[in-house]
Order: structure tokens, then sequence, then C-alpha cells
DNA sequence: CTGTATACTTAGCATAGCTAATCATTAGCT
DNA sequence: AGCTAATGATTAGCTATGCTAAGTATACAG
């Protein structure tokens, strides 16, 4: 009891710091002069290789025409390329461009210098537990590929 | 040089997992009824009790053109209330209805329920280590009064 | 070769973010 | 008191991002 107790707590602030984490460094997405599902997805495309835009869409859990859309801004504003798949004309592939793979760099290490700022308040030990509660969601949390 | 590396590690790490635990919980939201603005904002009005529209434009970090519509919306759906402060005639008040509440606590035990289910896969250390980490990330994220 | 399934796009709607401009009220200064 | 500046909220109008429904083009199945 106290143990499922104690898993409602540590999911209730999880949770709530997940979302303030992220309007954390979202500030600094602006910088990036795209917005937030253009950046997300163009992450995707830069650190998940050429995909198409359905396996695009999945991974960003969007509907295919909503990715069509985000995708059609990154086209115009030169970050990624979309080329019709030659074993599949249906299906159109998207990769990075040169461009599009530095934004992105520079926006994410804009975030994350961000994040290590409020980070760098905290002592060693604090950092350790930190790291290991981060290892230990990734396991829970990035796998999904059930 | 080597915490600075971890530093790094654990902020990139912690980033991205913070994206993938809302994009999880967030599927439930939908079954609220409300957008994902309205269902932050409202939690903020139940839990953090009566509060003038820019206090909460504030918290929310948006600006408050957009608080403005989003009670608005909230209002009308009549999950709180907007009356003008007695003390300062250009003010509004917000404070939550009954069903208000009632909406927000189904959402919330929905969106826990889900990651509930996840941590569930996890040992008794795993759990103690994470609340532990959501501890210390309260310190550093919650506050930022300053 | 005809019909169905698949991949994507287009069209149209809703939500949510922003800035600029407006309105009402309060506060401050002589 | 009375004028002016500041403040709290709203309105108007733009962009971005989510959706569903419907359309187009290609692939596959019989």
């Amino acid at each position: 009891m106290t143990e499922k107790q104690s898993l409602e707590e540590v999911g209730r602030s999880l949770h709530s710091n997940a979302i303030h984490l992220l309007r954390h460094v979202r500030t600094e997405d602006s910088a990036m002069g795209i917005g937030p599902a253009q950046a997300s997805a163009l992450s995707v495309v830069v650190f998940g290789g050429p995909l198409t835009l359905n396996e695009l869409a999945e991974v960003e859990q969007v509907r295919p025409p909503t990715m069509s859309r985000v995708v059609e801004a990154l086209v115009k504003e030169g970050l990624v390329r979309r080329e019709t798949n030659r074993d599949d004309r249906r299906s159109v592939i998207i990769s990075p461009t040169d461009k599009g793979t530095r934004i992105l760099q520079e926006g994410r290490n804009r975030r994350e210098r961000r994040l290590i700022k409020l980070l760098s308040k905290l002592d060693a030990d604090e950092i350790r537990c930190l790291g290991k509660a981060s290892r230990i969601l990734s396991k829970i949390l990035v796998v999904e590929h059930s």
C-alpha cells in the first residue's frame, strides 16, 4: 500500500516536472526560427536518418496530414529534402539538408545549455541521482517499440 | 571536466525523457474533451486556488491574450468562473467550478494511471531513485519565482 | 485489367501561440 | 480635483499545429 502510494506520488511528480522542464527549455526554441513541431520533426530526421513521411508521422505521434504540412514548411525553409521513393513511388523519403542539420544542432545546444545552467545549481551527488533516474526512465520510455 | 561532461549527458537525457514521457501521457488528454492548454490552465486554477488572469498567464508562461481566450473557452464549458475583482475592477478572478474540479481530477487520474502502468515495470529501488530525482528537479524547476 | 489497398496531399475546421491596438480602471503628480 | 501615465483585460488578426474527410497516384491481387 505504501508502495502503491509512493508509485502515485512519483508518477504525479514526474509528470509535473516533465511539464515544467519542457516549458523551461522551450523558451530557447524560438531562437531557432521554427515552431516546436518543426523542431521536433527535424530532430527525428537528423538523428533518425532518412525515413518516409508515414514513419515520421508515427514517430512524432501525429497524423500524416499534419506531418505532411510540417514537412512542407521544413522543405520551404531548406531544412529537409523530400524525394519520391524509387522502390514505391507512392511514398516519399525525408532527409536532412546540411542547413537543417546545422540549425538543429545549434538549437539543441541552446536548449541543453539552458538545462545545464539549471542543473549547475545542484551538487555532484544530486547530478548522479538524476543521471541514474534518467537511465531508468529511458528503459521504460524510449523503447516502446512493442 | 568529467563532471561537466556528465552534466551535459544528464541534461540531454532528461530533455529527451521529458519529451517522451509527456507524449506518452498526452494520449489520455483527449478523453477529457478539452485541449492541452485548457487542461493545464484548469489544473492551475483547481490546485492553485482562485487567481487573476495575469497570474494564470504567468504561471502558464503564455501572454495574457492567449490566456484570456483559454479562460473564455473554460467559462463557456462551465469549468471555471470569471468574476471582476472587487478591490481592483480592472482585474478578474478565475476560480474553478465543481464540474471543473471533477473533470480535472478524472483526467489527471487517467494520466497518472497511464504513467503508473509504465512505472510498475520497475522495482522498488528504481522507484525510490525516481522519487528522489523528482524531488531534486522540483527544487530547481517549480520554484522559479525569482 | 479491374478493383482494392496504400501513401500522401488537399481542404476545411478547431485550438493555441503571438503582437498590436483598444477599453476600463487605478495610481500618481501638481 | 484633474490630467496623465500605468495596469489588467479584451479584441482583432496573423501563424502554427492538431484533426477528419475526401481526393490523387501508385501498387498489388485476382
